[in-house]
DNA sequence: TTGAAAGCGCTAACAC
DNA sequence: GTGTTAGCGCTTTCAA
């Protein structure tokens, strides 16, 4: 590992010059067999690795795409391993599996355009951010809502295509791709009362501050309207962080409310919903005989658990890929209008609400 | 979307030199405040963003680690979404995970250590491929094995860390981390022989040229020699996409043989378990009571199957997460001992094997 | 087909 | 505390 071989010490044991060596490696049939084969070989025995640096600084691209995305998890906690069963991971393992989706659906899309995929969650503010770690080493990136601050990202949206995933469109001269979380829940609870027949349903929300969830109920509400039922102002419970613990605790608390109980609860996301599930099944409440409960997100744990979970599937991985598609696109060419695309999510019927086998 | 501007023009319109601009990004304090405002207030007017190119250049450095895996899904497959139900996408997700914690994991850590993270999927060679990408691009990468030539990784291991990951240590003077892949089926089967009084195993391999699964078997051997077992030579059956599909032909294939039903399989792999059990179901057999069921990985799948699934865990996330470290540390001092890590796994006893709640 | 030379935008001594 | 000045390793005209 010593100082790293240059071009020039490839050309000089080449004999050859470093613009030869360049070409080499970039249009390779520009230059006359015997003489790339006595470059490659310098380059292999030298150790030779081009310097991406260089070569973006003097090509003025990276050839990276890039994401941004929230600090879900607190990067310390797991840090050395779980419990000995691990059980920790279970929720780590479904909870990220937001991100991790979308970072698959990019990277994919990033591979076909022949981009590298570099990714960040996202760090404290400071010039040394995450802007700098990011920006500066990307021909253009994605950035899930709500992860970076809308004053940055003015300023690097003047140099260079980003694209906002998830949420509502918080600067509007961006590319920007959200998911239809209104319309789906709309769909999804009409569903609950055209065809179940259910009248008395419980919402439970998730931070106010979540655009998303926040959508989440506005479909609820729509629903609720257009079918004739009372339209509430305001979820029955919010949950915190929306999470399988929170999610039983909702439950249990719409259980334990005056008055006769839900006839289903619809849940801001599949992992409350799936944590509600664990609390009917204590407390000896049949799932959907008495009560039918509903997600949302399409995780894969809805469709193992038992009763498998209702809800409607967000296309995360196509979220990722259409992100990639939007830069390519606008880094082809930078006149374009910024675009918006709504994502269509599907409503996915199984045990829970009373479709599909209920049981195995 | 203009010419990008530099250093120069910040600090023209700053009016100071371009050293200061330089320090205002990376040693805030060595200005005084007046001074770093000025400049801070330039930047933000202009739509600076520091190349990460030209620094990376400059100091040498590029602040990113990198990780190369294989390329195991077919990129234009599902393009463009998947069917109505999407039930394709479950396999994929569950495949998938491996790497997913992977990146995780090396994630988390990267960004503790103030490092952001390129992933690549494997291209095919070519002086262009993925090692030019990403080799040039990184200040040191994880591999997992069997993704890039030995090589090419010959080559660049000259010029900066590479870590290896998962599978036998191809290159001896790399640092390598790997998982007791013997060391769980043994402990595994051993607790099957011992615990459970089962004597007529049967196990399922994959590839011949998966050092993994060669592993497995191994440990499949120790614990049948130690416990006194007759002692295979090869596994029962091998699959050769380990999918739950080959899980399923397995296990019909093995209870379809002459003689005595085993008591137990033993798969290679989740997934392969998970289809096993589709497979057992579908023929009345009954897991455990009937016959034990066990896989390899401690995919979340296995939990929530029915019943849930017995196997040996890989700390996935955990192998990211040391990736990392082995990295840094020698990013730190590059004449440190080659690493070689062996990562202990877990054996999960779960109701296939008839340990734990064998139902619910 | 190959070479010479001028940057690309920044960092890092070193002066002041 | 701030400015000057060399490069960092490559790509890219422009000539030959």
């Amino acid at each position: 590992m010593s100082a790293a071989p240059t071009v020039y010490d490839v050309a000089d044991k080449a004999g050859v010059s470093i613009a030869t060596v360049s070409r080499v490696y970039r249009s390779p049939q520009s230059v006359r067999e015997p003489t790339r084969d006595r470059v490659l070989e310098a380059a292999r025995s030298l150790g030779y690795v081009p310097s991406g640096n260089a070569r973006g600084l003097a090509s003025r691209t990276t050839g990276v795409l890039g994401l941004c995305f929230p600090d879900y998890a607190d990067p310390d906690v797991d840090a050395e391993g779980a419990g000995p069963d691990g059980d920790g991971d279970d929720d780590g393992a479904v909870v990220m599996l937001y991100s991790d989706q979308i970072i698959r659906g990019m990277e994919r899309a990033a591979r076909r355009h022949g981009y590298a995929l570099l990714i960040a969650a996202s760090l404290e503010g400071g010039p040394e951010s995450l802007v700098a770690q990011v920006a500066g080493r990307v021909d253009g990136f994605a950035v899930l809502s709500q992860t970076v601050p809308t004053s940055d990202l003015e300023v690097i949206a003047q140099r260079l295509p980003i694209v906002m995933l998830a949420g509502p469109r918080e600067i509007d001269h961006l590319d920007h791709i959200e998911v239809a979380n209104a319309d789906g829940v709309r769909e999804l609870t009409r569903h609950l009362v055209e065809d179940h027949g259910l009248r008395r349903l419980a919402f439970v929300g998730g931070q106010e501050s979540s655009p998303d969830a926040r959508a989440r109920f506005r479909g609820f509400q729509e629903a609720c309207r257009e079918t004739g039922l009372p339209v509430p102002s305001a979820p029955d419970l919010r949950a915190e962080p929306m999470t399988q613990a929170e999610g039983s605790r909702a439950a249990e608390a719409l259980l334990d409310r005056e008055g006769p109980a839900p006839e289903a609860m619809l849940f801001a996301n599949d992992q409350m919903a799936v944590g509600a599930l664990h609390a009917l099944e204590r407390r000896g409440v049949r799932v959907p005989e008495d009560i039918a409960v509903t997600g949302f997100d399409g995780i894969p744990l809805g469709r193992v658990v038992r009763p498998s979970l209702t809800t409607v599937r967000q296309p995360m991985r196509r979220l990722g890929e259409e992100a990639v598609e939007l830069l390519v696109r606008r880094l082809g060419d930078r006149t374009l209008e910024p675009a918006s695309l709504m994502l269509p999510v599907t409503v996915v019927r199984r045990g829970s609400c009373g479709c599909g086998p209920a049981g195995a």
